[in-house]
DNA sequence: CTGCAGGCCCTTA
DNA sequence: TAAGGGCCTGCA
């Protein structure tokens, strides 16, 4: 077991943040968190977390994912200085969220599946696309499962989309390393060379699976605190290194708050 | 039982 | 470049 004193880290929070579906609760302050082929049982009293794993385990996988090395205080002092009342509020409401460090193909299916669709049935969608596949299916795993099978997930329209792109995924037209080396523009076109990835998704799949801080997904939700604080037009530039958080943040409160 | 839900694709103008 | 219709289907 390993037990660490965090800041600007609450499990709760993000459980609920919506940027990740398989945070199974356990009981209170307490999850099984699952990412790509990975598990962990997690423990939260206050500043105080325990990850019932390995220390090694810990330091190769758990703490990259919860991006423990990343300075959150910085943002959160810009913003309140920055005068902005409504960011200030978001950060104060949402103080303990982070921008996980995803797996990546994980998070393009995943993103995939939650257009047009409420995160109840995207967590369990997702519960049930791993449940049949025995864990979070690989492309080649996905390309092979019968198509009868896959449909009795509830995709929808959405399982066409997974299969072409498990299909690109395994005959290399969709090459998931040379994407990791992409910068954040690059990475945004050539995610949405892909059927079924446009520029929200593609947003979603550079800011959790390929830790891109600036990508900035604009769906309904922060529409909504656009046009309802912001008149129509929000400028990002003033945060635009760290854009992907104060989205987190915006979209939390929102929803939340 | 209806209508919606963290968009995307395709067609028109 | 923009605007509008259709899409699967579980869940509220």
């Amino acid at each position: 077991m390993v037990v660490i004193t965090v800041c600007d880290l609450d499990l709760q929070q993000i459980a609920d943040s919506g940027q990740c579906f398989r945070f199974y609760p356990l009981g209170s302050n307490s999850w099984l968190i699952k990412s790509g082929c990975y598990a962990v049982e997690a423990f939260q009293q206050g500043r105080e977390i325990s990850f019932y794993c390995s220390e090694a385990e810990f330091n190769s996988v758990w703490k990259n994912y919860f991006d423990l090395d990343y300075d959150y205080q910085k943002i959160k002092s810009d913003i309140f200085k920055s005068g902005d009342l409504y960011l200030a509020a978001a950060v104060n409401f949402g103080y303990g969220l982070r921008i996980l460090r995803q797996d990546l193909w994980e998070t393009i299916v995943s993103f995939v599946i939650s257009q047009r669709n409420n995160i109840t049935r995207i967590k369990n969608t997702i519960s049930r696309l791993c449940q049949v596949a025995g864990q979070f299916p690989s492309a080649q795993q996905l390309v092979d499962m019968p198509v009868s099978e896959l449909k009795s997930v509830g995709l929808g329209y959405r399982l066409e989309y997974i299969k072409s792109i498990s299909q690109n995924v395994r005959n290399a037209s969709f090459d998931l390393n040379k994407l990791r080396t992409m910068n954040y523009q690059n990475a945004i076109e050539y995610l949405k060379t892909q059927k079924g990835i446009g520029d929200k998704v593609a947003n979603c799949i550079a800011l959790f699976g390929l830790n891109k801080k600036n990508a900035f997904p604009i769906d309904t939700w922060i529409k909504r605190v656009i046009d309802s604080q912001y008149g129509g037009q929000f400028d990002i530039t003033p945060f635009a290194e760290y854009a992907g958080v104060v989205q987190q943040y915006m979209f939390f409160y929102r929803r939340n708050g």
